[in-house]
DNA sequence: GCCAACGTTGGC
DNA sequence: GCCAACGTTGGC
């Protein structure tokens, strides 16, 4: 899942260890759906940060709830309102998050790219803007374990 | 700040 | 249903 660590980044989900986070604004269909649709209530995350030096996995996060209706869809002070959301019918929807586990450092997207295990990874392919992709567990731990050990 | 890539919108 | 225009993402 990636996060500009400007809006919410991993430190500040590990400030709040234990507390379940919205993953809220998502308003892209697809990661709508893997949100909804294939995360489970356990299911490790890498919590990736975008647009900031450099980019890369920061930790590891993980799914604290079942998906519902995301809240700032319908709250017009929000820079997420969607006016074409329908309480009765949600357009949105959204996980919780609450923080895993910490890596001793960032694997950053150069390294990622450099990583055999990683050639076909969905966050690596050319053009991709989801903000949510699905990881293998191959993937998963290949970055994992690289974050487990000093630079 | 630039710009390629991509998703969405809306006229037709 | 097509597609041009537009807005956004995100690496660099």
């Amino acid at each position: 899942m990636k996060s500009e660590p400007d809006v919410f980044s991993f430190a500040d989900l590990k400030a709040r260890p234990g507390q379940k986070e919205p993953w809220d604004g998502v308003r892209n269909y697809q990661a709508r759906n893997y949100m909804r649709d294939d995360m489970k209530v356990g299911d490790r995350i890498l919590f990736y940060h975008s647009n900031t030096n450099p980019p890369g996995v920061a930790g590891v996060a993980e799914v604290a709830s079942a998906p519902y209706a995301d809240p700032t869809a319908f709250d017009q002070k929000s820079k997420y309102y969607d006016p074409k959301s329908d309480p009765e019918n949600p357009r949105w929807m959204l996980v919780e998050v609450k923080y895993k586990e910490d890596l001793k450092r960032l694997v950053s997207l150069e390294e990622m790219k450099a990583m055999p295990e990683l050639s076909d990874m969905r966050v690596l392919q050319r053009g991709n803007r989801l903000s949510i992709t699905p990881v293998t567990k191959l993937e998963f731990e290949a970055i994992r374990k690289a974050g487990k050990v000093s630079a």
